[in-house]
DNA sequence: CTTCCTGCAAAAGTTTTGCATTAAC
DNA sequence: GTTAATGCAAAACTTTTGCAGGAAG
């Protein structure tokens, strides 16, 4: 089922002269089995048994060889899901107070007029290659209710939950 | 010509029980007058005599306050540019490898229709208050030319500017 | 046996915070 | 005078790196 996704990881790492090992492998069926971008965090705590600097030099080879990439949150901590073409073109629901993330699909023809007018700005402006990156942002609905308190930082946030 | 927009700002802040000092003036000047979100450094190298903690205080403050917004970049620092409503709704074209941003605004009806669908998409996602991000992400002209280099982080990329 | 990967510990970079001082109202 | 804003120094947190040991080819 994830055979195919496999060995495009594995010729994709080999072809920048890696090794797609247990480890990667295990990374890789983590980002397959979730319907959202992780966190470094939660790939800790996974249960891959890998230790950190670990999780974050495969995630920057991963990367390099067009596996996976990072996305923006507006979270202070990066998250991480497989590249645009393994993974499908998707974009993000994010809550803008407790960070929570899900991915989401919009409809074609929307993409496809989205990815013209696009393609003649940035070219207007001399930009190359483009590619857009769309999130919605808003509340989930666990923050809706509580929406109130002054001067409360992400991270307060964040370890309050 | 910026009155208006300090005084928004002005009753913003009072409206959040703080004040607008000389300092956040400054600030908000600054952002009136950038084509483009600005980086904490940038704001230090801006030559208000700011301190470093004073800039983030200030910033989470304006930002509680509906002033200012943090938006995401493929950078591991935050920049700030002035809230959607004070400074115009626009867009970012940003550079994937040296993180050069620009402000860039998109037509009109194409806007239209984004708002629309994704309203609805959202709705059905039990999201509320909704707005969107969309960045136009590539090479900038600099960039394109240099594109090379295995294992190059981001931090590697910024100082060797 | 050579090269890459891993873990540990330590460092670097960004952001937040405690406390004393200064400025605003 | 009371409350909020500032600067300084130190801490917290995320991410990167040096080095020694271990696994993969």
């Amino acid at each position: 089922m994830t055979t195919a996704l496999h060995e495009t990881a594995s010729s994709r790492l080999r072809g920048a002269g890696q090794r797609y090992t247990a480890r990667r492998q295990q990374l890789v069926e983590l980002f397959a089995g979730s319907d959202r971008p992780l966190a470094i965090p939660e790939i800790l705590a996974a249960g891959t048994g890998l230790k950190q600097s670990s999780v974050y030099r495969n995630l920057a080879d991963l990367e390099q060889a067009g596996v996976v990439r990072r996305v923006m949150t507006d979270e202070e901590f990066g998250r991480y899901e497989l590249a645009e073409d393994l993974g499908g073109h998707h974009h993000h629901l994010i809550c803008s107070r407790c960070g929570r993330v899900r991915d989401v699909e919009v409809p074609g023809d929307l993409e496809a007029t989205l990815d013209r007018a696009l393609d003649r700005l940035a070219r207007k402006a001399g930009f190359a290659s483009v590619s857009h990156r769309l999130d919605l942002i808003g509340l989930c609905q666990d923050c809706a209710a509580r929406e109130r308190g002054a001067h409360v930082t992400k991270r307060r946030l964040r370890s309050a939950e």
